[in-house]
DNA sequence: GCGATCAGTT
DNA sequence: CACAACTGATCGC
C-alpha cells in the first residue's frame, strides 16, 4: 500500500495521489489510477470546500481514470475541476498561488503505467528538473526504453527524481511470469474446463477493484464470449471493456461478486446465484488471480496452481517484480529514487538503501560521456549527457509563457492553465490548450521557483525530442482504453444481478472430495537479518517444471523457499543456495503434453507430478 | 449519524 | 500471498 505523502521534493507545490493533510494546500493534484489507497482525502469536505473558493485548482488524471472516478457519486462533485489529459502530450501547467499571485511552470507528460485501466505515470519536466512519480505500475523488462517521452533525441532523459511504487523492490519477488504467460495458463485451464459442456463454467475470484480488465477482453476474445460482472457502469465510456462484460449470466465465463460468495461457490453457486442451467447443475471451478512470484535461479514458473478440489490460484500482478523494477531504473538511473511503499517485513531505511544501488553514481555521469556502455550491463542507447545548450534552443521562448497563452506556439506541448481568466465551474473543457514544439523546456524564465525546498540540485537538460523506437509496452491499449464521446447505454443487457439466488442450492456432491489443502509452506527458516519471509507458498517450485503448470497442492512444497535470489552478493544470496535444490536436468514438456495436462486438471482427473513430467494416474 | 481509523478477512 | 477492498468495532465530532 503506498505510504506516498502526496508532495515531491522538486515540485512541493502539487500533491499527488494524496488529498488530505498538508496536501490540502497544493496548487494542483494528480491522481495515478483510481484505487482507493491512492485517493485518499479526496473525498474530504475541506478539499471540497477549498475548491469552491479557488480558481485554479484542478484535478488532473487520464480520462478512463476520471470516467472510473466519477462512476462514483461520492466524488462527482469533483466534476468541474478535473482535467482530463492525454496520455504523452506534454502539457504545461501553471501552478498558481492564488493568494500571492506567484507563479510557477511545470510541464507535465502522462505514460501508461500498465496497473489498472486509466493509470498512469506523471513525468513532470520544469525547472527543478525532471521528476517522475511512477503512481502504481507493471511494466515488463525493456518497457522503459520504448518509451517517447522518457527519452530526448536517442537519449535517456536525465531524470532528477523517480518516485517509485515499490511494492515488489526486494529480492524475495525477483520475478513475477509475464502478463504473456499467466494469461496463457489461465485460458488453457479455462479452454479445457469450459469445453466439456456447457454446464462447465468458471467463477474468477477477482478482487473488487479496477486491474483485471484486461483479463476479461483476453479471454473474451479467446472463448468468444463475454464475462458476466455485476455491473456495466463504469464501464459505459469504453467500449474496449464495455464489449467484453455482460450482466447476462449465461455465460461460461464468470467474475461477479456477492459478499459471501466463497460460501456461495461452496455451494456449487455462482455469486449470482447461479447453480444450474436448464435442470442441469453447474461445474464450476474457481480461479483467483493472486501474485506468485519467485526466485532469481528459479526457472520455471508455476502459473497456475490447484488448491482445492475445483480451485485454482493463478498468478497474476498488478505491480512490476524486482527485477522489472531493476531493469526499469538501470535504464533511467536516476539520481534520486523515494519509494512509496515499504514491501512487508522491510523499513524504509533498508529499501532506501538498496534504492541507492539503482542510483546513478557520480562516476556514470562521466563514465556515460566517455564510453556509455562501461557501466552497464546490457546495451542501451547512451546515457543523457549534460546537453547544456539543448535547452536554450527552446529557451528562446523566453517569454514564451505569455504568448503560449494566446496562441499555440509550440507544438507538443499543450498549454493547460486554467487560468485566472478562464472558466468557473463550467465543463472540463480544456482551457486554452497551447502546443510547445519541443516536449520539454519548460520556461522557467519568469517563474518563481523559489520554493521548493529540499536540496537544490539544478537541473538543466533537455535536448530535442525525438521518438524513441515508440512501441508502446503491450498492454497499453487496454489500459488506456479509449472512451466514447458520450452515453452511449448499448449493452444494457438485462437485469443486473438481482440478487435472485437460486433456490435449492444443490449440494456438491460433484465435489465430495473437498480438500482443504492449505497450500502452505512452513516459512521456518528465519534465515538472515531482516529478511522476513512470510512463507510463501509454493511458486519456486522445484526445478523442471514449465511454465504454466498446475501444481497439485501435495506437490507443493514446502520449503519456504523464498528464494531470495538477489543479486547482491549479500547474506540473502545464501539463502538462495540453501534452500533451493538446484535445478536438475530437466526436459522442459512439449506443448502437446502440456495441454494434455491441462485437459486432465481441468477434468479433475488426479495428476502425478515427477521431475519434469505428469502422467495421470 | 457520519466519518475516520484500525484490525481482521478475503 | 503481500493487492486492495470490504466488514465491523471503536472513537470523535
Amino acid at each position: 500500500m503506498s505510504s506516498f505523502a502526496g508532495r515531491m521534493k522538486e515540485y512541493p507545490t502539487v500533491s499527488l495521489d494524496r488529498f488530505d493533510r498538508e496536501n490540502l494546500h497544493a496548487r494542483a493534484y494528480f491522481l495515478s489510477h483510481c484505487h482507493k489507497d491512492h485517493m485518499k482525502g479526496l473525498k474530504g469536505p475541506l478539499l471540497r470546500r477549498k475548491l469552491q473558493f479557488s480558481r485554479t485548482v484542478r484535478l488532473y488524471c487520464s480520462f478512463v481514470t476520471k470516467e472510473l472516478l466519477l462512476n462514483n457519486p461520492k466524488y462527482s462533485f469533483w466534476e468541474e475541476y478535473i482535467v482530463p489529459l492525454e496520455l504523452e502530450s506534454p502539457t504545461q501547467i501553471s501552478l498558481v498561488d492564488e493568494a500571492s499571485g506567484e507563479k510557477e511552470e511545470v510541464v507535465v507528460t502522462l505514460l501508461a503505467a500498465g496497473h489498472c485501466p486509466g493509470s498512469v505515470m506523471f513525468l513532470f519536466e520544469g525547472c527543478r528538473g525532471n521528476v517522475l512519480y511512477t503512481g502504481d505500475f507493471r511494466f515488463a523488462a525493456g518497457d522503459a526504453s520504448r518509451m517517447e517521452h522518457l527519452h530526448s533525441g536517442s537519449r535517456v532523459k536525465d531524470i532528477q527524481s523517480v518516485y517509485l511504487d515499490s511494492t515488489f523492490y526486494d529480492p524475495r519477488f525477483y520475478q513475477i511470469p509475464t502478463r504473456e504467460v499467466c494469461l496463457n495458463g489461465i485460458s488453457q485451464l479455462i479452454g479445457n474446463w469450459i469445453g466439456q459442456s456447457p454446464h462447465h463454467v468458471v467463477w474468477l475470484n477477482c478482487k473488487a477493484a479496477y486491474g483485471y480488465e484486461y483479463l476479461f477482453t483476453n479471454l473474451g476474445d479467446e472463448f468468444n464470449t463475454q464475462i458476466h460482472v455485476n455491473s456495466l457502469a463504469m464501464f459505459k465510456k469504453m467500449p474496449e471493456i464495455l464489449s467484453y462484460v455482460t450482466t447476462d449470466r449465461r455465460t461460461q465465463i464468470h467474475a461477479c461478486r456477492h459478499p459471501k460468495d466463497d460460501e456461495f461457490f461452496q455451494g456449487n453457486r455462482l455469486p449470482c446465484g447461479c447453480s444450474a442451467a436448464d435442470g442441469t447443475p453447474l461445474r464450476i471451478i474457481s480461479i483467483k488471480p493472486s501474485t506468485m512470484w519467485f526466485g532469481e535461479r528459479t526457472k520455471k514458473t508455476n502459473v497456475i496452481i490447484k488448491t482445492g478440489a475445483s480451485s485454482y490460484r493463478a498468478c497474476f500482478s498488478f505491480h512490476s517484480s524486482y527485477s522489472e523494477l531493476r531493469d526499469f531504473l538501470t535504464y533511467l538511473q536516476p539520481i534520486n529514487i523515494h519509494p512509496s511503499v515499504i514491501p512487508i517485513g522491510r523499513t524504509l531505511t533498508e529499501v532506501t538503501q538498496m534504492l541507492k544501488l539503482m542510483c546513478r553514481k557520480p562516476s556514470d555521469q562521466e563514465a556515460f560521456v566517455y564510453k556509455p556502455l562501461g557501466v552497464l550491463k546490457r546495451s542501451r542507447p547512451e546515457r543523457p549527457t549534460y546537453d547544456s545548450d539543448s535547452e536554450d534552443e527552446l529557451f528562446e521562448g523566453l517569454d514564451l509563457a505569455p504568448v503560449r497563452k494566446k496562441m499555440g506556439l509550440r507544438k507538443d506541448v499543450q498549454k493547460e492553465n486554467l487560468p485566472e481568466t478562464t472558466a468557473p465551474p463550467v465543463s472540463v473543457e480544456e482551457p486554452s490548450a497551447v502546443t510547445l514544439t519541443d516536449t520539454q523546456s519548460v520556461s522557467c524564465n519568469y517563474v518563481d521557483c523559489t520554493e521548493s525546498n529540499g536540496e537544490d540540485e539544478d537541473e538543466e537538460d533537455e535536448g530535442k525530442d525525438v521518438a524513441a523506437n515508440s512501441e508502446p509496452p503491450k498492454w497499453d491499449d487496454f489500459f488506456t482504453t479509449e472512451m466514447l464521446p458520450d452515453s452511449q447505454n448499448s449493452h444494457n443487457s438485462q437485469s443486473q444481478s438481482q440478487s435472485s439466488r437460486m433456490s435449492g442450492s444443490e449440494t456438491p456432491e460433484l465435489f465430495s472430495d473437498k480438500d482443504e489443502e492449505t497450500p502452505d509452506i512452513t516459512d521456518d527458516f528465519s534465515l538472515t537479518l531482516s529478511a522476513s519471509l512470510s512463507n510463501h507458498s509454493s511458486q519456486n517450485m522445484d526445478s523442471s517444471l514449465p511454465d504454466t503448470l498446475i501444481l497439485h497442492p501435495e506437490q507443493q512444497r514446502g520449503d519456504g523457499s523464498t528464494r531470495t535470489l538477489e543479486d547482491e552478493p549479500s547474506a540473502s544470496q545464501v539463502s538462495s543456495d540453501f534452500d533451493i535444490p538446484s535445478t536438475p536436468e530437466s526436459k522442459a514438456p512439449q506443448q502437446d503434453e502440456l495441454s494434455q495436462l491441462y485437459r486432465k486438471l481441468a477434468s479433475g482427473e488426479e495428476v502425478e507430478m515427477r521431475k519434469g513430467s505428469a502422467v495421470s494416474r
